[in-house]
DNA sequence: ATTACTATACCAACTAGACGGTTTAGTAAT
DNA sequence: ATTACTAAACCGTCTAGTTGGTATAGTAAT
């Protein structure tokens, strides 16, 4: 008769680290789905409005389910974070393989997947990081994962810096894009990567 | 008996356009020291926590005070946005005149001065473009503002579309080092002054 | 095979506090 | 009388987080 509830809350947060995508059950991940609806609510309507009421409609998924796989809003916003961070190495990874052979692949290789990450969620990145910025700590994975990119940037036959400024162009690009101030880079996207790449290019051969 | 309070409500805001510094009685104009309080408190401590009573406390001034010069929060955001679009404008006149001579002089100002106002408190654009975010409406200034600059770079030497490239590696660069991802431009400001416009020059030399 | 128990995976209702904003009442200078 | 405030109580809404509970599935002794 004692109750249980206690043990509940104490126990969750811990399968973060590890890619599950289903339960023990053979259900669907029901925390794949709350990251999901998260990422859409944060893409369509900005930071702000990720509350774990909104998640509640969204989801279809009570307050307590979310708050079941989430233990409190930081880590909401920390595994969504981890998820961007996983997703950026992979389309990088992929970015590599197309380029091999080509100039300074390993510089249009970041350009690009950091370019093709914000593409399915323009406001995503800023929101979550919006959020994030409310407590720093969360920033980590990302701080860690920019950290190497720097390092690899500044192996670029144009020189880490201005390897770091076409960079810093495609976060800018989108953050002009996410406000609304214009089309992302003011043309289209891949009108933006023929410039960024051509550029690449251009200050590779003119030597540095 | 019946209380003026509504009529108080409704005529404020109208002098926002204008720029007026102090109040017709000579007073220093409270209305700047509560803009003043706002920024530093959205730079200091983001734009999450610029709230009323936060101001109250930053300021000094009461609730009421603040609320008699801005209606709404809305209003508060409103015009700390204007001033910033102002502030960038004049920037950017200041180091045109400095500039007069140089090889694409127009686009250098526009950098350098988005450099420069982002230089005084890094946090405090994107807060307010975070705070603002809620209501795009807000924008529209800044909206109108980066519509002209771009039509302005439109006419650099580099071409358009290079010329915007760089100036969303500025703002970039901010967000980079708001986030607390690095260091602004991954160096000191005016190194990464140093490198872009080396870039202009070099990219102005080879044609595009 | 049944019973007893535990852990997992949820849910509905509630609480406490923050925040934007209103209102009331009053002061002081012009 | 009007303008420019101060001071403080108050209200409705929103939000993160808590509580207590249920349903399901698996485990293990009998």
């Amino acid at each position: 008769m004692v109750s249980s509830a206690k043990s509940v809350s104490a126990t969750n947060d811990n399968n973060a680290a590890a890619g599950k995508q289903s339960d023990k059950c053979g259900r669907p991940s029901l925390r794949e789905h709350i990251l999901d609806a998260a990422e859409a609510l944060v893409a369509e309507q900005g930071a702000a409005r990720l509350t774990f009421d909104a998640l509640v409609q969204q989801t279809g998924v009570s307050k307590g389910g979310l708050l079941y796989h989430f233990a409190n809003k930081d880590a909401l916003v920390q595994a969504m974070l981890q998820r961007l961070v996983d997703r950026k190495e992979v389309r990088r990874a992929e970015f590599l393989k197309d380029l091999k052979g080509s100039r300074d692949a390993n510089l249009k290789s970041i350009l690009l997947a950091a370019m093709s990450c914000e593409e399915e969620a323009p406001a995503l990145h800023s929101a979550i990081l919006a959020a994030a910025a409310n407590n720093p700590e969360l920033l980590a994975p990302l701080r860690e994962q920019t950290d190497a990119l720097f390092a690899e940037l500044d192996e670029s036959e144009l020189g880490g810096e201005r390897a770091r400024l076409l960079l810093f162009a495609v976060h800018g690009a989108r953050l002009f894009e996410q406000l609304g101030l214009c089309q992302y880079g003011c043309c289209d996207r891949e009108r933006f990567a023929e410039v960024l790449l051509g550029l690449v290019d251009d200050l590779g051969r003119t030597g540095k």
